[in-house]
DNA sequence: TAGTTACTGTTATAATATAACAAAACATTA
DNA sequence: TAATGTTTTGTTATATTATAACAGTAACTA
């Protein structure tokens, strides 16, 4: 079973999940040097803990429950510093956030989100990857970044809607 | 030359391409008894006249101009119509919105954004499209539609940025 | 031409994101 | 450790993007 098979799949042990990213997120800033303040690591832990991508002002309420400011900037900051870092990734389509797993190698992402259970899925997908590369290098375009989001129903939800 | 190649060109005969659409456009909305209204007509001609991706909020002032109303939904229901339509795409990642060069047929797009000169094209890739259905085939995932926005330098800018 | 549907006008507001500057916390090193 | 500079956070205000809701008008249809 894949990485992606296992986010799929509602029942996983998601728990796990958050406390391995929480860890390799401090080890990170750390190696790097950066300070993975409070406010960081809480904003980090609750996209971890939402099973689907979080928007900015879905954020704002838990950290005011936690005591901090909570001012749009503060949830912002935060995210642009995860971003940064590559901690978390920002889903343009859903105008929302989502947790890396694999921080420390800056990679070309895509990803699949379902449109019935909300719930996304990063893919280190070296078919498309190389597709865009191939494509872009065709017209001489220099390729930076890549947005590459894939909506439509997942596995889970494809048999959930007609069982058997 | 390619398409996409022409339209990284600066110079190329864009009058020629703005009449193209707004003439297949009122030939698409013809053929499927639908009413490409004075503001529809406009936005569309707005969009394409433009070498860049189109913000809804750029497109207004332009209405107050041609002496329509101009507040926002006046706008966003020209452009949910045009979507609607395959007429116009939305560039999630810009906020913005471009003409589409093939109406017809509801196809799978990509996007190459030139970050500097900030011009966009529409790409018909089979190579990308192939790579995005196998990966979500493999992992049983049901593809509804696809954001693939590729940002980086197109080959006009390319050039000019280190001549000869 | 009456009734219906589709389109537009208008006002208000929601949702997402950033600017700008002040205050506090932290880090550095004299 | 006091002085200093840097980073982070607090705070207020505002920019940007998008939609809700309802009234009026134009176009189509029977």
């Amino acid at each position: 079973m894949t990485n992606v098979d296992i986010a799929f799949q509602p029942e996983h042990d998601h728990g796990h999940c958050i406390n391995q990213a929480l860890h390799d997120a401090a080890e990170l800033c750390r190696s790097r040097q950066l300070r993975l303040t409070p406010i960081r690591e809480l904003v980090l832990k609750l996209i971890w803990q939402s099973h689907k991508p979080l928007g900015a002002y879905d954020i704002l309420p838990a950290l005011a429950d936690a005591g901090f400011n909570s001012a749009p900037p503060t949830v912002y900051r935060a995210l642009d510093f995860l971003q940064e870092q590559g901690l978390v990734h920002r889903i343009a389509s859903l105008n929302a956030f989502m947790g890396c797993n694999h921080p420390e190698n800056h990679c070309h992402n895509s990803f699949l989100i379902c449109r019935q259970c909300h719930s996304a899925v990063e893919l280190e997908s070296p078919a498309i990857s190389k597709a865009v590369k191939k494509t872009a290098s065709e017209i001489g375009f220099a390729v930076e970044s890549e947005t590459i989001e894939i909506a439509g129903t997942c596995p889970a939800c494809l048999t959930k809607g007609q069982p058997e």
